[in-house]
DNA sequence: GTGAAACTGCATCTATCGTACACTGTGTCG
DNA sequence: CGACACAGTGTACGATAGATGCAGTTTCAC
């Protein structure tokens, strides 16, 4: 409504007005700021109050540059995102340009894992994000794939990615998933048979973190099987 | 830490105390009418306040059965995922089973969309959750899978349902991604050709709504093209 | 120049959130 | 029957996002 407009002008940029004082502030450095903020201390810790503070302005400030805290959250977003990879120059067709779309695109959310939580729901979606999108897309055209196959190819390389990274995160940053199991299942194990076999031989095998490309060939494979299929 | 021991408390139930007078609550209650709160309104609706309000009684009652609102959250979704299916009884093996595993999550998750926010980050495990991941690792029994291949398919699958349910309630609750899409590409056709064409070509055959069985199929493919280059 | 318009940033205020604490009333066991 | 344990309430506190009104500052039009 009125805020996907004022969103939308965000990204072109407030024009600059005429008159009256010199701002003290520019966007991208408030952005910048809540952006260094959330990388430190999480997403909850950006508030208007402490992105003001590390301005050194109040935070009502704020507000004569950003409409409210979502739409400076949905511009942190979409620069942290950053501009997609160009796949085009890679050599070898589809499939290593969807990989490395896929690994850089987990690189960009382990550098900035809020952004997991900002990429969802109910949002207004940034032209970076616009950008990776096209760029996935632009990967599968000419395999003989309808346009509506490659949205969900792109829909599924990109939910796996998300969710991946998020599963890795929540790990290296909660000293072990594992441990938040065993609590759960120990004096139960025998609820647990198949999980506690699996994770034991993972364990055995250190085949840790290893999910991510895995999951990852196994798209990749499902997607050329079905190439084949056609062909 | 402390509060990990304090949800876990949550999932044997508190011990019924034997003097004092009768509890008016019930902490099945809280959770359900939580729930419900979530459903029709979304996770933010949900205030100790209101779920208090909704009981009949003032909110600091209810940390007398909940910890706090991180506990009755952790409750309210281990009760909204519920248990999962017995994949023990279907026939055809693990392709099968899967599927319907990944469909029968998807449902789930449709049904309590708010569940997929309350199960991501730093959070405490529900008996649930745990029954759904023993689930899926144990279709994946002898058929020649590492015990940590395992846990990588049983994640990328979660993956899988949890970010497509996401996107198709966007799409629903928004009026369509695409609206928002197009108001961002407008007057840029040029940036997103790729997109544009294959958004186009899934419009005339409308083959929307299908990219979670899609991609599900890639996924299950994938799995098994590993198994047939292994035997 | 000079005045007025436009703009910035701040102080103050409201509403809402989770939750800590003291208190009153009630039910049960010794 | 009386002491104790517990239930639910009222009040209070610190944080949050944001609305509003008010100074002070800058620049354009004349």
């Amino acid at each position: 409504m009125g805020t996907e407009e004022a969103t939308a002008l965000l990204w072109e940029g407030l024009a600059a007005p005429k008159r009256g004082p010199r701002p003290t502030l520019r966007l991208d450095a408030i952005a910048g700021e809540g952006i260094a903020l959330a990388d430190a201390e999480g997403i909850d810790s950006v508030t208007m109050q402490r992105v003001a503070a590390a301005l050194g302005v109040t935070k009502m400030a704020l507000y004569r540059y950003v409409p409210g805290k979502n739409e400076l959250v949905a511009l942190m977003t979409d620069i942290a995102i950053g501009e997609p990879p160009r796949l085009a120059d890679l050599e070898g067709g589809w499939r290593p340009r969807l990989y490395a779309w896929a690994l850089r695109m987990s690189e960009r959310f382990w550098r900035h894992p809020w952004t997991l939580q900002t990429t969802v729901g109910r949002r207004a979606f940034g032209p970076n994000e616009l950008d990776w999108l096209e760029e996935s897309v632009a990967a599968l055209d000419g395999i003989g794939l309808e346009g509506g196959e490659k949205l969900d190819v792109a829909a599924t390389l990109s939910g796996h990615v998300r969710s991946l990274v998020q599963q890795g995160v929540a790990r290296v940053s909660e000293d072990g998933i594992e441990g938040r199991f065993t609590a759960l299942v120990r004096g139960r194990e025998e609820r647990f048979p198949a999980l506690l076999a699996a994770m034991k031989s993972a364990e055995a095998h250190d085949s840790q973190n290893k999910a991510f490309e895995f999951g990852l060939e196994r798209i990749l494979d499902g997607v050329g099987s079905l190439l084949e299929q056609r062909a």
